[in-house]
DNA sequence: GCCATTTTGTGATCTTTATCACAGGTACAA
DNA sequence: TTGTACCTGTGATAAAGATCACAAAATGGC
């Protein structure tokens, strides 16, 4: 028996009600799964029909503009990684999500938690509290470019998220924030 | 009669599902507001207890930031404006929602809405699909300072939010663009 | 360990954008 | 109409960051 489906309850306990039957009823829902190192989660143009839990390893959204290719986020462990604008309104995902390294999740499939929703309002609390989550995340992350310059946002990175600049290589960073690889080398250099 | 509230029913059901009960129990949740040119639906520091559903005129999110302010956000007639942040975790709202205009308005109390969340599942499924589309705005919207320069922006803002450049004064679009007014006025004069 | 490959650091130069300064415009009130 | 306040345009200069080029360091197979 996987062990994995145990972590996204114990993480759903813990920011909502889950009785048992609802236990139940989000087996029939979710399913393990697992990437290799490269392996897309989701791809660009398709239409997104899961969220994926990660239980282990992390991915990244990467968007794909003229040649280069540019990182939206990165989910590690008891995050949701999903495209939450393809998911709902059911158009072409304008980016792919793809594992960094080997990596393990729940793949909670979009149809079949509609329907569980019908049948328990905690489950529908949870997709409700989940939503919120993700716009959270979103919120808070959608003003730093606004609101900071190169190197003030790569010091709210290391107070915010220092697991991704423990995990993540330089290259990788400073396309997430938005800056030539070369100039967040020199904003880590000095100080 | 105030006829805003009927504005805003329209919109729902234009999205989702509305039986008369749930416009019955809707009604507990809603009320209509109005506010003046320069007033807050939202201060700084408070904690955000509402969605406010724009009937007429609109409104910015505004954050201060060392002596200057930067425009976040602007919501029009049937928009929907909160900080969904505050409002799910009870936390200080870090930005501001003022009325650009003189403002009117659909008030969802956060608390009542809950509530009714209870007793209809379609008021529920609207809830869903409130975040859901909040939420795909933001995604839309957060990628845009990473994948285009200052003059792209402008051009994007062109095509899909043309109703923002034509009431918005260019110094206010220039601090929701996160561009000097100078360099706004310069992509606006070359073509 | 050793080589090939990838990743990171660093200087030189170029581009974009901010900042400063000021001049026209526009709106609105007395 | 005549201010007064605010908004917009434009030049000059400064600063931040991109780009190019290459060297040093780290990493991963074998």
């Amino acid at each position: 028996m996987h062990q994995d489906p145990e972590q996204l309850f114990t993480y759903i306990r813990s920011i909502s009600e889950l009785s048992e039957e609802s236990v139940e009823a989000l087996g029939g829902v979710i399913s393990p799964v697992e990437f290799r190192k490269g392996d897309y989660l989701l791809k660009e143009g398709e239409i997104c029909a899961a969220i994926f839990f990660i239980t282990k390893g992390y991915c990244r959204s990467v968007q794909y503009s003229d040649g280069s290719e540019i990182n939206m986020d990165f989910y590690f462990e008891n995050d949701f990684a999903s495209n939450i604008r393809s998911l709902s309104q059911r158009t072409a995902s304008g980016y792919a999500i793809q594992a960094c390294e080997a990596l393990r999740a729940i793949r909670i499939d979009r149809d079949k938690l509609l329907e569980a929703y019908k049948r328990s309002p905690q489950i529908e609390a949870f997709g409700r509290k989940l939503l919120e989550m993700m716009m959270a995340r979103q919120e808070e992350h959608a003003g730093l470019f606004k609101l900071l310059d190169a190197a003030e946002r790569y010091r709210w990175l290391q107070q915010h998220q220092p697991e991704m600049i423990r995990r993540e290589p330089l290259t990788q960073l400073a396309s997430y924030l938005g800056v030539s690889r070369e100039t967040l080398s020199r904003i880590r250099a000095k100080k």
